[in-house]
DNA sequence: GCGACAG
DNA sequence: ATCTTGTCGC
């Protein structure tokens, strides 16, 4: 589709191009999501390392996991994180025997500087439903959303039109910091929301997410 | 000019 | 993300 070995201005260029390809509505069909996944990685020495984990929905039982280290990422600037993660995420997809129904993101989606994060970047990519699940901010506002779990606030951002309201800020777990959830390609904000809901196992992180992170920090590749 | 800034 | 000891708060 198009080439990662790009300069900062080629990424951003990108960015503003393809920022338009994003849906934000349903592509598939809520009540027959039978598998997700959940990518992640870590970077030492100067290498990548992407986690993909595909679990059944709404059983949450590990499937099939891929792992595979890619050299020389992308150099880690605010907004152009897809760059950094991409190209190990997409080689680790590849590998895959399944193709999950949707893909989980560790990192921001449409709550983006130009609203189209790592979430969104590979699921236009790869025109894969998707939803980013941040843990910490990027861009937008909100206010501290409700103590219990599943309460959430909205994330919102001012444009030049006005306030876009670009995410959610869930409580996935009473007493920790909520999660930034937002999407990615193909859902709407409510049923990502509700998708990441049901992934919850009394964590922080959704399932799919939490497992990829783990794995991804057990720097070993078979 | 001075902060803020996914992982 | 990664590097890292003790320590403040619930």
């Amino acid at each position: 589709m198009h080439d990662w070995n790009v300069s900062v201005q080629e990424a951003l260029d990108l960015q503003e191009r393809l920022q338009h390809k994003v849906i934000l509505s349903n592509g598939f069909d809520p009540a027959r999501l039978k598998t997700v996944a959940g990518i992640d990685a870590s970077y030492a020495d100067d290498q990548a390392l992407a986690v993909v984990c595909v679990l059944s929905f709404p059983e949450l039982t590990l499937l099939e996991q891929a792992k595979i280290s890619l050299p020389n990422p992308f150099p880690y600037v605010p907004g152009l994180f897809s760059f950094r993660e991409g190209p190990a995420v997409l080689k680790a997809l590849e590998t895959l025997t399944l193709t999950p129904d949707l893909l989980i993101f560790d990192g921001h989606g449409y709550a983006h500087l130009r609203r189209f994060g790592l979430a969104s970047h590979i699921g236009v990519y790869l025109d894969c439903p998707a939803i980013g699940c941040a843990k910490t901010r990027l861009v937008g506002e909100y206010a501290p959303p409700g103590p219990d779990l599943g309460d959430f606030s909205p994330l919102t951002d001012t444009t030049s039109s006005g306030q876009e309201t670009i995410g959610a800020v869930v409580r996935t777990r009473p007493g920790s910091k909520p999660l930034f959830v937002s999407v990615g390609h193909k859902i709407d904000l409510p049923t990502a929301i509700q998708i990441i809901l049901k992934c919850l196992r009394g964590h922080r992180l959704p399932e799919p997410i939490r497992l990829a992170d783990q794995i991804s920090k057990e720097k070993y590749i078979l």
